[in-house]
DNA sequence: CTGTCGCTTGCACAGTGTGCAACATTGCTC
DNA sequence: GAGCAATGTTGCACACTGTGCAAGCGACAG
């Protein structure tokens, strides 16, 4: 599996000394990852580097990225894991349209002004060719969870199944978009960025 | 570069025999792949299995294809870019989505029968999670040339550039939806599929 | 304390992608 | 055509990756 489902053990705040310990190594690694591309550059971070920095060996690194790419986007499954969350949280009965955009308004309320210095990392990192395609992984990974909960709140009708589908992928698009615009023009705030592109698809 | 855009040689229909002829390298390969997985099943298929069965060294392989994955989407590159072309050659003054929408029927109306056999197939590597990444790449290598094209259709106001984009953006995720719809429903014709769902994000 | 379970590690191994230099082919000029 | 420059192909070497396997180690329940 490229990006395993989160187990229920992760969902919960607390889990076991077990579980607890798998996450923060599962985090050390990603974030040296990061660190050490912003060192050295992307190419020239090894998998043995990786591990090293997070004190772990070569073979335990496999253990919890089934490449070298997923450590690097690792970060972002996670954050769009938390929008998830937060969709997941409105009330049951509201339309998909409307928790949707609630839940990113929520989401960008608090990040705004997000740290310069993570966003120089993204955006070095977001370049490289080679990580493209898992950063769109991310987004395809969450998907499906998204669908089942936009349907969710739906009222059935014809094509249901498939306009779930596009409603969730039209949303997970829009959240792309507006990132990688937010490269281009690093003038306006990323979480106005956001929210404006999402407001633009929204049925 | 992760898909490199099509030389003006590849464009014309008859561009010298060089160039020619690597377009055929290109496609042997892609169909030695495919062919090979078919066969062998997706995971068992080597780049050397590859090369030999297109009759080529391993290291010629690497000079069409940086990595195994690109030679298995490689069709499916081909494809979306004839669907580029189409939306090209409607009127200059068509609006952005009406363009998309008449450049879909024409691009369905021929290959609404498809060849079973080949629809197997690629069902069988769409399977494949380690190939998701690359088959999303692919929307990705024409995102940005569709939307200069949309752009090119729009009248500027404001946020022109972003609404390009995700006009774009959100019909290549409506393709890529009905691909996928299709592969849970084989019953649907394909194209009637496609149809539907760019239909139903047409703003 | 002890056995069990799960995680980590090292090792070996097949594959991959790439720089490099030698060699072959193409297509252009005369 | 002959010669030539550009372009394509190949083999080789090399560093790196991902994985199966078996041994080791620590946590924890009984």
């Amino acid at each position: 599996m490229l990006f395993p489902a989160r187990t229920l053990a992760g969902v919960a705040g607390t889990a076991g000394l077990r579980e607890r310990k798998k996450a923060a190594t599962r985090q050390a690694l990603h974030e040296a990852a990061v660190r050490l591309a912003t060192r050295d550059g992307y190419d020239h971070v090894t998998v043995e580097a990786i591990a090293d920095a997070a004190t772990v060996s070569r073979r335990t690194f496999s253990n919890y990225f089934s490449s070298k790419e997923e450590a690097f986007v690792y970060g972002d499954l996670e954050r769009i894991r938390r929008l998830l969350d937060l969709v997941h949280d409105r009330p049951p009965r509201e339309k998909p349209w409307p928790a949707l955009l609630r839940a990113v308004e929520e989401f960008t309320a608090g990040s705004d002004g997000l740290d310069p210095e993570e966003l120089a990392e993204r955006r070095e990192l977001r370049r490289h060719p080679s990580l493209l395609p898992y950063q769109l992984a991310v987004y395809a990974a969450v998907e499906r969870d998204l669908a089942a909960e936009v349907a969710r709140r739906m009222d059935g009708g014809p094509d249901a199944l498939l306009r779930s589908r596009l409603i969730a992928a039209t949303f997970l698009t829009a959240l792309r978009v507006a990132t990688q615009q937010s490269l281009d023009e690093p003038a306006e705030p990323i979480g106005a960025l956001i929210r404006r592109s999402v407001a633009l698809v929204a049925g």
